[in-house]
DNA sequence: CTACTATATAGGAGTTAATCTTAATTGTCA
DNA sequence: TGACAATTAAGATTAACTCCTATATAGTAG
């Protein structure tokens, strides 16, 4: 079947858009279908090929400040990866990071329950693990205090 | 106490350079020192930046090349988070991902247990927790395949 | 110790994805 | 229906990495 913006989708969109006094345009409306229906966690240059096809003149520009005012309103989220800049991290024992969403602090901890944490079967049949890490996010000591 | 880089690491720097046929280049040396003793998971024109105090000439294509390699001989890690090209999720409820290494490909699954996995003491007393997110990585069926 | 060669480096050009700038357009609401 | 603030397109700029190539050097064989 072919996807379909639902009532409850357009509406909880229109009615966050409202909330936070962003007007509703073509633009946004487009964009938010066509990443609501993207089941691969895309990137902005790849959802701007595929929005082409639908308004063919609108810009990468919008496109990407789009995705980040969406983001900003909290109807999509960031997806945790290996972009750019690379950080790197000289400890290789088995370890896991707290890191702080306003000054992006990445902070080492240990705890052995998590090293070992249990994976549910059916990713366990479907994938080959090699890793898990549990990613803790938050305000750092120094940022928590400043609000 | 100023950092000193004991026997132990430098014996085992070099002997993973030599299992691996790397020079043991001075630029080497001092790129792995100076990531030995960084503690805030650093990109690498922030290390060049440190690292030109020492070898003011070396160039940041030496640094960037050199801690991919490190990286592909398993003396440093790449730390997850959220670099670019930016990727955006459509879907806000709390859900997690497992991530294959090969083809970067990003698979959401729901798994109750880890929503509300728990945190360290320390690290609870210390941060302001907002997300726990468990991260799996490995092979995707299909990169799996392929080996 | 010296010479040889494959590997590594510096420096600059090229690339990618994002961000900024500016002028034109368009939702919203009076 | 207008006025105006918000949004857009297009192109310039930026940040960080990657590629290119001539030069330098670590490892090693003699
Ligand atoms: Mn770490
Ligand atoms: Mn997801
Ligand atoms: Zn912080
Ligand atoms: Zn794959």
């Amino acid at each position: 079947m072919p996807f379909q913006l639902t009532d409850e989708s357009l509406s909880f969109f229109i009615e966050k858009c409202k909330r936070n006094k962003l007007k509703i345009t073509p633009q946004r409306i487009v964009i938010y279908k066509e990443l609501l229906k993207s089941t691969d966690h895309p990137h902005a240059e790849a959802l701007h090929k595929r929005i082409k096809k639908i308004i063919p003149g609108i810009s990468l520009d919008t496109v990407n400040r789009t995705l980040l005012t969406f983001a900003k309103i909290g109807i999509v989220k960031n997806v945790e990866g290996y972009g750019e800049p690379r950080r790197y991290d000289p400890k290789i024992e088995k370890h896991h990071h707290f890191r702080c969403i306003e000054c992006n602090a990445i902070i080492d901890f240990e705890y052995k329950p998590y090293d070992d944490i249990i994976v549910p079967g059916d990713i366990q049949n479907r994938y080959f693990i090699l890793n898990r890490k549990v990613l803790l996010e938050g305000y750092c000591d120094k940022c928590g205090k400043k609000r």
